[in-house]
DNA sequence: CTCCGTGCCTGTGAGC
DNA sequence: TGCTCACAGGCACGGA
């Protein structure tokens, strides 16, 4: 599932070479996706309009078009764009096309159709977002004490719950919240208002460790993710904990543990992660 | 305000 | 072996 080195591997590339291309069609075959917009009036706000470039923000991305207009697209669990003479072939996963100036097409696909496009204006966007994203862990957090403030908004939520509610940070999902907390040596469980500052300090390296290697690697490919070219990540094959219950910890070699926190699948070891609140050793 | 549960989807894989 | 069915998960939304 596109998490924020996957979105982030993907707007490089498709901000690489389709600022100046112009829309000169749509296809949409899946009318769900567009928040209860018709494919008419998705077409008639795109064709014509030539894209300016393309940016990520959190885990969406978004193309700015010449007019003012701002393409939002979030690939959810299964979305995916790919160049159509180099990616993949069309199959039954497609859901849009976009034809573009030149030739070229660009494919959305997405097996389970959790996919959303949206159009904004721009002065709207940047007020929603306001109010529904955190800020971004790589690009807005350089800085010790802005991270510190933003753990301090939440003091009672448990770090999971924390790392995964975009409104906190914007970008991490189950998969690079559980890596990070691993390499942060924190447990899941552990309540944000509870942490040291070496903790907090830890926390925000693990973040940013995980999320510069994910980009490095390309992205992780659990759920089938490909870039538009079609090429697979690598980070899979450095997840710590992540869907490894009953394997060796990498670390200490007790049994890496999977239990159910803040409604996801939670990977994490018992022993290395110890949550010091709950055991009393604070 | 915050917390929790549900719906949206379909491929995967555990279990009978 | 072949089938069924719970599960996976980000986010919006509604109810407590």
């Amino acid at each position: 599932m596109p998490e924020l080195p996957e979105v982030e591997s993907i707007t490089r590339i498709l901000n690489g070479c389709l600022p100046g291309k112009t829309i000169i069609g749509t296809k949409f075959f899946f009318a769900g996706m567009l928040g209860g917009q018709t494919a008419d009036d998705f077409a008639g706000q795109l064709c014509g309009k030539q894209i300016m470039a393309v940016k990520r923000r959190g885990k969406y991305l978004h193309f700015y078009l010449a007019g003012g207009k701002i393409l939002e697209v979030h690939l959810r669990m299964t979305g995916a764009f790919f160049f159509f003479s180099e990616g993949r072939p069309a199959d039954q996963y497609i859901r849009a096309i976009f034809f573009l100036g030149g030739g070229s097409e660009l494919h959305f696909r997405d097996i389970r159709k959790f996919g959303t496009f949206r159009l904004w204006d721009k002065e709207v966007l940047d007020s929603f977002n306001q109010q529904r994203l955190g800020p971004d862990p790589l690009e807005d957090i350089g800085d010790f004490h802005f991270f510190q403030e933003v753990l301090g908004r939440k003091p009672q939520s448990c770090l999971k719950a924390f790392l995964l509610d975009q409104k906190n940070l914007a970008g991490m999902g189950n998969i690079y919240t559980d890596e990070a907390l691993f390499r942060a040596c924190l447990s899941p469980l552990r309540r944000v208002g509870t942490l040291s500052e070496s903790d907090q300090l830890s926390l925000m390296q693990a973040i940013q460790e995980v999320l510069r290697e994910g980009i490095t690697c390309g992205g992780v490919s659990v759920s089938n993710y490909e870039d538009p070219y079609g090429r697979p990540g690598s980070f899979q094959d450095r997840l710590m904990v992540y869907r490894r219950d009953k394997e060796p910890c990498p670390r200490c070699g007790h049994k890496i543990s999977r239990q159910v926190v803040a409604g996801r699948g939670t990977y994490f070891c018992p022993v290395c992660q110890l949550d010091k609140e709950v055991s009393g050793y604070n």
